[in-house]
DNA sequence: AGCACGCCGACT
DNA sequence: GTCGGCGTGCTC
C-alpha cells in the first residue's frame, strides 16, 4: 500500500514519540487532518508528549482505545529524507527510534507558539508637543527608513529613556507591533571576494565546485598538511553551495574552535552563520532549529549533533579534522558523525568534504578503494614548509629524576628565545601528575567510583578523576597506611611541566594552555590571541593547541613524551600518535620562518616514531593497513562492542557469559564473540562494566545478527546493555 | 520516561 | 490492620 502524504481527520496514523517505547503508536488524525512528517502533540496515558506522524496506522490495536492527536505543532514538518535518515541511522547504530527522534528534536519549546516581541517603527500620528528627546527618536526612525527596533535599541540609539518612546506610541507617532522573536539569519553572500588562492588551492576548489554542480551525492577527502589552506578551499565549496541556493553544514570537533571559525565565515561571506553546540543558549537553539527548518539559515557551524538539524535543502557537509576522535562519542547514542554525515548526504544527494591533515585510516582506505574522491594539497601556503623533525633519544640524555625537559630541548628553546621566536612545549596530559603514590606503602590514590587513578590538579588544589570528573581534596596522610607526608606525584602533567619550565627558564615569559584553566571559551580565545601576537616566549600546551590555532611566530615544537599513546595494545594507538605528533609538529614555522620539531622518546626506533620523523605517510598508512588487514579489524573487518553494566559485578558477568554461550545468531553470519572481559574502564560511577566484542567479515550483516542476539534478553534489576558499532578502541 | 499496580516487611 | 519499599508492566 502506498504511503499517503495526507491524512484526513479520523484516519489512523502511526506516530513516533520521544518516549522510549520501541514501536509506533496509532492515533486518529486531528481536526483538519495532518501531513505525514507533521510534528504533533499526542496523549499518552495521563501525559501529553511530542511525536511525529510517521505513516498510516498499523491498525493492530483495539480500535475503541485509540485516541486522537491533540494538535499539529507550528513547525516545519519532518521531511521524508530526514525520516529515512533517522531510520537508517537507527538500524546502523542499533539505537531505538525514539532516541533518534530525541536527537533530532534537541531544541526547547518546539510546541510553543512562535514567541513574539514588541518592535517599534514610525507611525502616522503627529506629536502634541515637540521636545528634544522626541525629535531624536523621530530622527533615528527616519534615518533607518522602514526598519523597526526593540524598545531598548530605539531608546539607546536616540539617547532617551523608554518612557519617551512609550509617550509617542500613545499618539501613534511611533507604532508598536508584534514580530517573531526568532529571526532569519542574515544573508551570506558567496560572491564577496575570496582570499587569493594558490594554484594548488584553486585547482582543489574547482574540483569541489564541480562536485557541487553535479547535484549528486559524493564524498571527497581533502587532505592537506597544516597551513596548506584547507579552510580557504572548502569555503569555496560552501560558496558554490550557497550559489545553488542550498544549505551547508560545517562540523568542527571542538567548541573552542567555533568562535574563530565564525569570524572566518563572516570575513568570507559578510555575515555570521548559525551556530549549534552544547554552549548555545536555549533561545538561540530554538532559533537555529526553526530557521534551519525554514531554510532561513544558509550555513550552520556546529558540533556533531548538528547533523540531526531539520535542513530543508542540504547541499554540503564539511567534516573538518575528520580524524578527530571526538566525532565519535559514547554517551547515549553512539554514532560517528563522520559516517553519519556520509549517510545523510547519500540520502539527500548532498556532497561531503572530509578535511584533515592526517586522515583516519577508514577514510584513507575508502579513498584508496575509490569510494571517496581524494584531493591532496601538497604545498604549504605562503613561504612556509613542514618543520625539520628530529627525535631526542631520552636514553642518552643525562637529566635529574622527575624532570622532563632534556638538555637538548632546553638548548633548542634558548636558541629560539635568542632570536625572539616562540617555542611550544607539548604534553598530552592534563593536571599536575597522572599518579599520586604513597612512598611508604606503594598505594596509588584511586577514584572511589571508578577503576581509575586520580590525577593531581594543583591549579584546582584537588585530585580529579578524568573518568567521571569526581574531585576530592589532596589528603595529608595515605588513605591506605595512614602515614603522613609520604604522598608523591609521579609522572608529568601539564601543570608540573609548567613548573619545571619556570625553573628552567626563569626570565622567560611562559603561557600555559590547558582546558582546565579557563572558565570559558572566551577567556581561552583571548589568551590564544594574546599568544599569537607574541605575548609569550614559551607556550606550554595540551591537545588543545594541536587543533587549528595559528601562532605565526612559533618556530619550535618540543614534544615532551612522544611515547604516550604508543603503549597499550590498542590498535588505534599508533594511528592516534601519528596524527597527533604530525599535527603538533605542524604548528611550527607556519609563517616565513622555518620551524623545527623535537620529539623526546625512549624508543626512537619504533616504526611509528620513525614514520613521523621521515614524513613517510604513505609508508606508515600502508604498513598500518596491512597490519589491520591481517588482523581482520576495521576498516577491513567489522566490529561491535557490547558493554554490560550494573552495580553487581557477578550479575554483570553472569549475563556476559550467558550471552557468549548463546551466540547462535552471530555464528550464522560467521562472526566471533570475545569476552566477556572487564571493559576498558571497568567501573564508572559505581557501575561495573563488562565488554563483549563481536568480530565479523567486512560484508557481514552484523547489526541484524546482534539485534537477533540481544532481542530475547530480559534485563532485570539495574543491568544495562549498550551496543557500540565500529568501536574506537578494540583491545 | 512517568505512572499505576501489586506484593512483601515494619510500623501506629 | 495500614503505610510504603520499589520490581513489573503499560502507555495508541
Amino acid at each position: 500500500m502506498p504511503d499517503p502524504e495526507f491524512f484526513d481527520q479520523g484516519d489512523l496514523v502511526a506516530v513516533l514519540t520521544t518516549q522510549p517505547l520501541d514501536r509506533l503508536l496509532d492515533y486518529k488524525a486531528p481536526e483538519g487532518g495532518c501531513f505525514r512528517g507533521a510534528f504533533v502533540e499526542v496523549p499518552l496515558g495521563p501525559r501529553k508528549v511530542m511525536g511525529v506522524v510517521w505513516g498510516p496506522g498499523q491498525g493492530d490495536f483495539d480500535r475503541s482505545r485509540i485516541r486522537s492527536v491533540i494538535r499539529v505543532l507550528d513547525v516545519a514538518p519532518m521531511r521524508d529524507e530526514m525520516r529515512t535518515f533517522l531510520g537508517r541511522a537507527a538500524d546502523y547504530t542499533l539505537t531505538p527510534m525514539s532516541m533518534m527522534l530525541r536527537l533530532a528534536t534537541r531544541a526547547p519549546g518546539l510546541g510553543d507558539p512562535q514567541s513574539m516581541r514588541k518592535v517599534y517603527r514610525l507611525g502616522e500620528g503627529v506629536p502634541d508637543r515637540q521636545t528634544d528627546a522626541r525629535r531624536r527618536v523621530l530622527e533615528v526612525l527616519r534615518e533607518y527608513g522602514g526598519l523597526s527596533f526593540t524598545l531598548k535599541e530605539l531608546a539607546e540609539m536616540a539617547g532617551v529613556t523608554p518612557t519617551v518612546v512609550k509617550g509617542l506610541v500613545k499618539q501613534d507617532v511611533v507604532r508598536e507591533e508584534d514580530s517573531p522573536r526568532d529571526l532569519p539569519y542574515p544573508h551570506l553572500d558567496p560572491d564577496l571576494p575570496s582570499k587569493d588562492l594558490s594554484d594548488d588551492q584553486a585547482t582543489a576548489a574547482e574540483t569541489l565546485r564541480a562536485g557541487l554542480q553535479s547535484q549528486k551525492y559524493g564524498t571527497t577527502l581533502l587532505k592537506g598538511v597544516t597551513g596548506s589552506g584547507k579552510t580557504e578551499v572548502y569555503l569555496e565549496a560552501v560558496a558554490e553551495c550557497l550559489r545553488l541556493g542550498k544549505q551547508a553544514l560545517v562540523l568542527l570537533p571542538e567548541i573552542a574552535l567555533t568562535a574563530e571559525f565564525l569570524t572566518r565565515i563572516e570575513a568570507r561571506f559578510g555575515a555570521r552563520p548559525a551556530e549549534w553546540h552544547s554552549g548555545v543558549t536555549m533561545t538561540e537553539r530554538r532559533r537555529v532549529w526553526r530557521m534551519v527548518g525554514q531554510g532561513d539559515a544558509q550555513v550552520v557551524v556546529g558540533a556533531r549533533s548538528s547533523l540531526f538539524l531539520p535542513f530543508r535543502h542540504l547541499g554540503l557537509i564539511i567534516v573538518d579534522e575528520e580524524h578527530d576522535t571526538s566525532y565519535k562519542q559514547e554517551d547515549g547514542v553512539t554514532y560517528n558523525a563522520r559516517d553519519m554525515a556520509v549517510l545523510r548526504s547519500a540520502i539527500c544527494g548532498a556532497r561531503v568534504v572530509l578535511a584533515s591533515a592526517t586522515p583516519s585510516l577508514e577514510s584513507w582506505a575508502n579513498a584508496d578503494a575509490g569510494k571517496y574522491e581524494k584531493i591532496e594539497l601538497t604545498s604549504r601556503f605562503g613561504a612556509s614548509v613542514m618543520p625539520e623533525m628530529r627525535a631526542i633519544d631520552m636514553r642518552v640524555e643525562s637529566m635529574p629524576a622527575s624532570t622532563w625537559i632534556s638538555p637538548t630541548l632546553r638548548q633548542a628553546v634558548e636558541d629560539r628565545r635568542a632570536k625572539g621566536e616562540q617555542s611550544l612545549l607539548f604534553i598530552n596530559r592534563r593536571g599536575y601528575a597522572p599518579v599520586t603514590i604513597c612512598r611508604a606503602c606503594g598505594h596509588q590514590i584511586g577514584c572511589d567510583n571508578c577503576d581509575a587513578r586520580m590525577v593531581e590538579h594543583r591549579f584546582l588544589k584537588r585530585l580529579m578523576c578524568h573518568q567521571c570528573g569526581e574531585t576530592k581534596p589532596m589528603p595529608d596522610a595515605c588513605p591506605s597506611c595512614e602515614v603522613e607526608g609520604k604522598l608523591a606525584p609521579v609522572g608529568p602533567g601539564i601543570e608540573r611541566l609548567a613548573e619545571e619550565a619556570l625553573e628552567t627558564f626563569p626570565d622567560a615569559n611562559i603561557a600555559t594552555l590547558s582546558s582546565d584553566m579557563f572558565g570559558s571559551a572566551r577567556a581561552l580565545k583571548a589568551k590564544i590571541e594574546e599568544i599569537a601576537e607574541g605575548e609569550a616566549d614559551i607556550i606550554i600546551g595540551t591537545q588543545l593547541v594541536a587543533k587549528g590555532h595559528n601562532f605565526p611566530n612559533l618556530t619550535l615544537v618540543g614534544v615532551i613524551d612522544a611515547d604516550l599513546g604508543l603503549q597499550g595494545s590498542d590498535l588505534r594507538a599508533a594511528e592516534r600518535t601519528f596524527q597527533l605528533m604530525r599535527q603538533v609538529a605542524g604548528r611550527a614555522g607556519r609563517a616565513e620562518k622555518p620551524g623545527q620539531a623535537l620529539l623526546q622518546t625512549f624508543q626512537p626506533e619504533h616504526p611509528v616514531i620513525r614514520a613521523i620523523l621521515s614524513g613517510d605517510e604513505n609508508g606508515f598508512w600502508s604498513a598500518e593497513a596491512a597490519e589491520r588487514q591481517a588482523a581482520g579489524v576495521p576498516p577491513y573487518g567489522r566490529m561491535a562492542g557490547i558493554v554490560l553494566s550494573g552495580p553487581d559485578v557477578a550479575a554483570v558477568f553472569d549475563l556476559g557469559n550467558a550471552m557468549a554461550r548463546n551466540d547462535g545468531p552471530l555464528r550464522q553470519i560467521g562472526a566471533q564473540v570475545f569476552g566477556p572481559a572487564p571493559a576498558p574502564i571497568a567501573r564508572i560511577r559505581g557501575r561495573h562494566r563488562v565488554r563483549l566484542l563481536v568480530k565479523a567479515d567486512k560484508g557481514a550483516p552484523i547489526q541484524d545478527a546482534i539485534a537477533r542476539w540481544i532481542a530475547p534478553l530480559r534485563l532485570t534489576g539495574d543491568l544495562r546493555l549498550s551496543v557500540d558499532i565500529d568501536p574506537q578502541s578494540f583491545l
